[in-house]
DNA sequence: TCCGCTTGTGGGATCGATTGCATAAGGTTG
DNA sequence: CAACCTTATGCAATCGATCCCACAAGCGGA
């Protein structure tokens, strides 16, 4: 039916074994025959047929890409910088979405490692470490990214929570402010305690006690934001640092209603640069984990390791770290 | 290396073929030969190869999905649902982005081909269709999503862009109001046009003349809404309806900064149900093009197509409709 | 008893690309 | 000129699951 490379063989008058060796590049071969069998794979509209190629070279250019959702931003940006550079790179992306449910994260990696993928990027809930460094010891690559479990043999890139958050705290510390709220998630979540972390350590390095009463944690939920903004109010904070992102929808609205002035009355920071947050008025000064970067990183240690085909070398969990960067917008100001 | 069907068969005394009918269900097979080969494949932990599986069935359960980006909700929407959907069904989903280059997807649709995916959901650019058709005639389903090209023969799940529209400027108009403002995408752009034309229909409908000095149409971009959203405000409208989705980024910021009360001033009606929108202050009216249901319907075309495997009785370029819904919410009022 | 049918199982070819091994042609060296 | 190496090519096995075909066992009816 479709066209095979027996065909292509037979049209450049070689055998199959030379033309597979014409295309794949970079063998022994003759110039002459090395052009006709391109012209004749061409005039043909051959197609290769990747299963029998992954079934024989055990190279399927295949790269899973495991990830809680879609609607968070950095996920959705880390997805987009993998399958960009995957597709630069030759390969393909399967994507899975697994709602941070190990369950359904197991059954993906088992399903993946079936279709032989060479790779793997994973946000991932930690809960499969045993099953991860199992794939990790077959061969298959593999890159943690924002989360890490203590025993993955993976590599991690991470985000730098801490560094981030403090520098957004120094920020409004600079500026004069002395009661500066915070609203983070939950310190059972990695970014939820690395940012308070983060938080705590710049006020206590300028004298700062953290006041309980000005600290908010919860779920990572525009509902929790709505409630915390409103306790926080009460305790007339001059500034305001929101590190639990999508606490922020809520954040925003509540702030608008009380009719609080920004900067006037209370200085803002929030957390991932996202579209809104820049085109809000005023544009609201953020901390950008640098989820593109994140990405970026990812997917070069990624190809490093397929390449180099030694799990050795790259399966000691070493942690990268792509720094935070604040961008200073127009929602802080010197308190009142 | 890896445990094979043939060790399944072998652990369970019996033959490959035998292992192989017992694994794929549903054709004669002894429930004890059955029981025995499931019980040694579990055993061994056996993971079929996929790879071999679909070089012989010329089945991949792999489903392309081609679009733009995944940073409009629209779009990072239809490609979680595709996903969910697919892994529900044991498909696995191939993400390629395109930034509505047909190049790119031109590429990706070739490659795609060398996989054997099983069928394509597609937002496309709508400039490959001798390609998507040759596709679809070898026998790989196909639907488009939100997009579709007229001479392509794949069935499309269309949202209903111009009742959208409608409905939106019809409870403007429902509400007294008269200078009805739009802001809408290039009529070159299917939505620009449909959504334009719902508008003028409506204003049609009630006796009312649509006043180009009103009506702002430009990119998809928050810039240009920040300018049209200036040159408007000019203009004395008392209601605004912004069916560029992301022209509202440069709207929003633009309305606060003139300080104009909404809905006291002027009221607001958007396009798409982003979270944003429902947490701003005040609610958005917002039309809601179903996002959600466009995936749905689109795998469940698919899925059929796959199933049935008759590319004649699909392929008749046959477009279906999802009903946008208005979500009324406070951001309209009665002109003063 | 024999024929024909149903049900269950095995043998072996097959999908299409890759690759180890053999070999031929041409060139170099002592 | 013989021994040897380099370069280019072909042959045939191979990856692992599927599926056509053959065939055996069991059973009912004539």
């Amino acid at each position: 039916m479709a066209i095979t490379l027996k065909d292509v063989a037979g049209a450049a008058g070689v055998s199959r074994s030379t033309a597979s060796r014409a295309l794949s590049g970079s063998v022994l071969i003759s110039p002459e025959t090395r052009a006709a069998v391109q012209e004749a794979a061409a005039k043909l509209g051959y197609r290769p047929n990747r299963a029998a190629s992954t079934l024989r070279s055990r190279q399927s250019h295949l790269i899973g890409l495991v990830l809680n959702n879609l609607i968070n931003a950095s996920f959705h940006t880390i997805a987009e910088v993998v399958q960009r550079r995957a597709a630069a790179e030759n390969y393909q992306v399967m994507l899975c979405i697994t709602d941070a449910d190990p369950r359904r994260e197991e059954s993906f990696l088992r399903t993946l490692s079936t279709y032989g993928v060479d790779g793997l990027i994973m946000i991932g809930t930690g809960k499969n470490a045993a099953l991860t460094n199992a794939l990790l010891a077959e061969g298959i690559g593999m890159v943690s990214v924002i989360r890490a479990a203590a025993e993955s043999a993976a590599p991690s890139v991470l985000a730098a929570d801490r560094e981030g958050a403090h520098a957004a705290t120094a920020h409004l510390l600079d500026l004069g402010h002395e009661r500066i709220a915070f609203i983070g998630g939950e310190l059972t979540t990695n970014s939820g305690r690395e940012r308070f972390a983060g938080y705590e350590q710049a006020m206590r390095e300028r004298g700062r006690a953290v006041d309980p009463a000005l600290v908010e944690r919860g779920a990572f939920d525009p509902a929790f934001g709505a409630e915390a903004t409103a306790r926080l109010l009460r305790q007339n904070p001059t500034a305001l640092f929101t590190a639990n992102h999508e606490a922020v929808f809520g954040v925003l609205p509540t702030l608008v209603a009380a009719g609080v002035g920004i900067p006037g009355q209370l200085s803002l920071v929030c957390y991932e640069d996202i579209p809104w947050l820049r085109w809000w008025q005023p544009a609201v000064t953020v901390v950008d984990n640098g989820a593109r970067e994140l990405g970026e990183l990812a997917m070069d240690l990624l190809l490093q390791q397929i390449e180099n085909r030694s799990p050795r070398e790259h399966g000691t969990g070493r942690a990268y770290r792509v720094g935070a960067k604040l961008i200073v917008r127009a929602s802080c100001a010197p308190p009142r």
